[in-house]
DNA sequence: AATCTTATTGAGAACGATTATCACTTGCAT
DNA sequence: ATGCAAGTGATAATCGTTCTCAATAAGATT
């Protein structure tokens, strides 16, 4: 049940969906499926266009609208900006965020539904969902011993 | 060390920092030492006019801004939208976010160092932040059984 | 292969939220 | 009371996102 990873599988999905395989999505899809690190829209649509340079920025809005209800890609927030996207995973993963690049790397929580039950308890809220999210720097993006 | 929680003691910080007492400040402090929940700047600026009707949106900006940065409020990211406040808590707290109105309460959550740390090795990155939130309904927005 | 239908597209306008500008105001130290 | 720098608000500028609509092209049908 986890999601494609390879630009094909991307695109079959896509179809199955009964949309069509245009030129502008396989250009975002190949953008997309090949990001290790979270993209803005205006970031997906400068990829893009090396792939296909008459794409327009509203259809990288459209596509990325649709990959994410699709579960293909998900929406990343950081303390900045709240408008990136990575290509999902499998099921319910927590994100880690390098601050300095964007790159994003997933990690299975601890089960949480112990904590959300007696938050629940306790606040009389329904609790239904809930983001766990780690944020520090990749190892490419910590300065070394030596750097300093 | 937990932040204050009167308008009065709000505005002493204010002071200390250095920062003159405006009324338009006073406004802002006065709305959000009384916000039950996540207010966005549009609505923080709505409510601070009953105080100071001629206060303007940009200082609403400012102020909120400021106010972030003496730790006395904090910006909520949501689903939606990313652009809320609301007054901040002692230490590191956790969000507990209704859907249906905007209520914040906090929550201490379980410790999360061991977590961290088990990231930090396996993925290579330095983890030095996280965010742990919940999602959910406060009692007023939960559809009673007989509603149904 | 030619045709048809309709989803999709891209250019540009429109929009809403946030930030910058700048002459004027006001807190507050003197 | 006075002076001055911090702060303010009206407005303009800017940014990201969404909307509009005529033109295009995917893919089914023949």
């Amino acid at each position: 049940m986890s999601p494609p990873s390879t630009p094909r599988a991307w695109l079959q999905r896509i179809n199955q969906d009964g949309s069509r395989l245009t030129r502008p999505r396989r250009a975002v899809v190949a953008v997309m499926a090949a990001a290790q690190r979270a993209l803005s829209p205006l970031e997906v649509y400068d990829l893009a266009r090396a792939h296909y340079p008459r794409l327009g920025l509203s259809t990288v809005y459209r596509t990325l609208e649709r990959l994410v209800a699709l579960d293909l890609i998900q929406r990343v927030h950081g303390p900045d900006g709240c408008h990136a996207y990575v290509a999902a995973t499998a099921g319910h993963q927590h994100v880690l965020l390098c601050e300095g690049c964007g790159r994003t790397a997933y990690f299975d929580g601890d089960n949480l539904d112990g904590l959300m039950q007696q938050v629940a308890d306790r606040s009389g809220f329904q609790v239904h969902d809930h983001w766990l999210q780690f944020f520090g720097l990749c190892a490419d993006c910590q300065p070394s011993e030596r750097d300093h």
